[in-house]
DNA sequence: GTTTGCGTAGTACCTAGGTACAATTTATTT
DNA sequence: AAATAAATTGTACCTAGGTACTACGCAAAC
């Protein structure tokens, strides 16, 4: 495994998050392979504490569009597949290392598509039209994580009152309580 | 709500996707509020099905870069705040007529920092030290809104075992509650 | 001018979630 | 053999979250 990447590489030095010494590396860029322990931001955020500036490549096992998205989200410059070959790890590295951005393929297809035709519409929806605007306001801090109490501070109104609003939001998008609130309002 | 957006396009058409008459409209840009119910790719797709070729920008009432780049991943042009200023929408609204991309400000300048050293190297991972096999396995349900009974009955151990997972998993990660968790989790 | 929707809020009650203290078992390490 | 770590569970207790029923002031709509 990774034979291409020491392939590529091979000088390259490897780092173990867990035990890291990164003494005097100066690395063009930083690799860092996905594990499944823990989301797609922290393992990156544990990278920058010791590789804040350096560009940053992630590989992944397994690939999907939506890890793309947390690590692009996460400041990274590039995302491929652990076992790419060596001519593309190194293609990679050429890009990255220059200001680059190296998103692959399919994302890439996917953002170079549209056209251009004349007016201009707006498109509404469901929850939004459902929800007062007071609860969505309530909604949203639920979705952050938020308290009653703290919701309750934050808008100059008492705990019950967001209840009340908590409930009702509650009852109106079917969920049964304030995580899948979150949830549902956090993959939207 | 929406005074700006009304304001910016006067004579644009609304739509709801529940009742969608999409007739003879063509416009050069079509504009998707975000709601909660479905995910963005979801609703990103409802609108394709009536306009697959025009620019879409989207507006979102809590903006994110997670969000922002699902959106983009969604082959969307465009993406901002839902109660942006008028002229900022009629600024987007240029930009993205013209094939160009609305990405953000924010977005924009996590996409352009990064120097250029000499070596490269790889990381591998942590914080699975920090969480055992079996809270790993708890934090992951819990995440996906699970209850603690859900969890027991799931893993076929009794919830007061769950309640000692999820208390460590609390512990050692330093959050006050499931949703917490589930929105660190979630990050991902 | 009455109805309706919204925001607000009180009392009361129940349950899920979380904590404190403690104990048993099994596997691994030293 | 002793020690350490992980998984399991018990009893008990407290709190945050959620529900039921009710109510009042206000503004828009009919």
């Amino acid at each position: 495994m990774l034979q291409s990447w020491r392939q590529a590489f091979p000088s390259a030095q490897c780092i173990d998050l867990q035990d890291p010494k990164t003494s005097d590396v100066n690395p063009a860029v930083v690799w860092l392979r996905l594990s499944s322990d823990g989301t797609v931001a922290q393992q990156i955020a544990a990278v920058r504490k010791y590789f804040a500036s350096q560009a940053l490549v992630v590989l992944s096992d397994m690939p999907n569009d939506l890890e793309a998205l947390a690590v692009f989200a996460s400041s990274a410059r590039g995302y491929c597949n652990t076992h790419a070959g060596d001519e593309v790890l190194s293609k990679v590295a050429g890009v990255v290392s220059q200001g680059g951005l190296w998103i692959g393929e399919s994302i890439m297809k996917r953002l170079l598509s549209a056209p251009m035709p004349k007016a201009a519409l707006i498109i509404n929806n469901m929850w939004a039209s459902s929800l007062t605007e007071r609860e969505f306001e309530v909604a949203k801090a639920v979705a952050l994580g938020a308290s009653n109490k703290e919701i309750a501070t934050q808008l100059g109104i008492t705990e019950r009152t967001i209840k009340a609003h908590v409930g009702a939001v509650l009852e109106k998008l079917q969920v049964r309580d304030r995580l899948q609130l979150a949830l549902l309002v956090k993959d939207s």
